[in-house]
DNA sequence: TTTAGGG
DNA sequence: CCCTAAA
């Protein structure tokens, strides 16, 4: 079994065959890239390949540990523990002592491939991921210079000069384990880094989608599951956590965009039939979505009939979504111009802050379009509307087919109803905090200041 | 349940 | 648009 890994590690030709501790390290470290890659791969099947237990680490690095007196082991087994022992018993000590590099390089590869999700995709729980990089990327050095250390030497030793290996492992147990065994210390700093940047705990739609990921597809190489994950944030400086979470079996698969795009709205789950569309007959929740179109549509030929029908149809139908049925988040539905100018004469009518009445009297029988998201349409109307009149809305007004940008002249009318119905707090930490007195925007725009509350 | 506010 | 704390 050795000298088979030993062959695959050498052709691999990940770790130079000779060169210094040092320089080994080095080249590691930054070895993630084109043939690191494989590297990881490999050695992550070599080493999920040695189960873990003390007996088969013991054969696998017992005669290179064979060539160690009591003493040397007993420094190598001070390094990797963090303390002393007073078992004078070579074997015991050379399977305690093997056992360590072993998970310690078990680690190392679950860190690395960790590295490689976490690079590939970040969007998504930003702040918990790029911690965790970070752990990673820093844990990772001196992981794998206890895996240089670890392989290597045994590589010469079946193979070749059986001499230098003993000098370089006597060398490297000192060096590397002051290098390892630095971590737990700084880790701990980092810990508290990562718990301060933690502040907010994951979602519970983080949780669920990457739970649902978990279990669709279970990658079998390397495990790094998310509870791993999620300890390695909380516990980073406890190598024990590492040691023991190293071996775990289910996978970390982060949250992956299975789909996106704009497809056409279609209520989830359900079938669409795109046909006639029913004109104020009854409202079941199925087919809500395209009788909302057409619904907006038709009040909008009453109250609105000035806005032109393609303009509608054309932001109306668009909507990402989710496949498989499965989840319905993330569905992202333009808003109409027709819905933006029935938002704001709702809030005209019945003032900020007032969504839920807002929307029962227009938008009623809207699955989506809550109250809460008239709330945050109102909210970004009024940015936007800060913003244009900040930027001087020259170019705005041939922009109307845009679809995207909102007429000037509903911004105007946001404008006016921002004056009469101060939205709460608005923009307090932009402005306020730079320019606490002076507002660079004309105070009748966006200041909140104004008394007026005509609920 | 609604609203406000952060992300 | 999502999430959650307050109310």
């Amino acid at each position: 079994l050795d000298t088979e890994f030993a062959d695959e590690v050498s052709d691999l030709n990940c770790i130079p065959s000779e060169g210094s501790y040092m320089g080994n390290l080095a080249l590691e470290s930054q070895s993630t890239g084109s043939g690191g890659r494989d590297c990881v791969a490999e050695t992550s099947e070599l080493s999920t390949a040695s189960i873990p237990v003390l007996e088969a680490a013991c054969d696998q690095n017992s005669s290179l540990l064979d060539k160690m007196t009591i003493d040397e082991l007993h420094e190598a087994f001070r390094n990797m523990y963090g303390r002393e022992t007073a078992v004078m018993d070579k074997q015991w000590l050379k399977c305690r002592i093997s056992f360590g590099l072993q998970n310690l390089a078990e680690l190392d590869n679950c860190s690395r491939l960790l590295e490689c999700h976490v690079t590939s995709k970040e969007t998504e729980g930003k702040m918990i991921l790029s911690t965790t990089d970070e752990c990673s990327t820093r844990a990772s050095s001196p992981f794998t210079s206890v895996f240089t250390f670890k392989t290597k030497p045994r590589v010469r030793h079946v193979k070749r000069e059986r001499h230098a290996s003993i000098d370089s492992l006597k060398t490297l147990s000192s060096e590397v384990s002051k290098v390892v065994f630095g971590f737990p210390n700084s880790g701990e700093g980092e810990g508290a880094l990562v718990s301060k940047k933690r502040s907010r705990k994951p979602t519970r739609r983080y949780i669920e989608e990457s739970l649902e990921q978990n279990s669709r597809h279970r990658r079998r190489k390397c495990g790094v599951s998310d509870t791993f994950l999620e300890d390695k944030i909380l516990h980073v400086g406890s190598q024990k956590q590492h040691y023991q979470k190293g071996f775990g079996a289910t996978t970390l698969v982060f949250q992956e965009e299975l789909f996106e795009g704009t497809c056409i709205q279609v209520p989830f789950g359900l079938p669409v039939q795109k046909g006639p569309l029913k004109k104020k007959s009854h409202e079941s929740d199925d087919c809500e979505d395209i009788r909302l179109l057409d619904s907006a549509v038709d009040s909008d030929v009453e109250s609105f009939s000035a806005e032109s029908h393609d303009e509608m149809l054309n932001d109306c139908i668009t909507r990402t979504k989710m496949q498989k049925g499965k989840s319905r988040r993330k569905h992202h539905m333009f808003w109409s111009l027709s819905e933006v100018m029935k938002l704001v004469e709702g809030v005209s009518k019945y003032g900020v802050g007032r969504w839920t009445e807002i929307k029962k009297l227009l938008f009623p029988s809207s699955a989506n379009r809550t109250s809460v998201d008239l709330k945050d349409k109102w909210r970004n109307l009024l940015r936007a509307s800060c913003l244009r009149s900040q930027s001087k809305g020259e170019v705005e007004s041939k922009r109307k087919h845009a679809s995207q940008s909102i007429p000037l002249s509903i911004l105007r009318r946001v404008r006016e109803l921002a004056v009469i119905y101060p939205y709460p707090r608005e923009r307090k930490t932009q402005l306020s905090q730079t320019e606490p007195v002076v507002s660079p925007i004309p105070a009748t725009t966006c200041d909140n200041l104004v008394p007026v509350n005509c609920r």
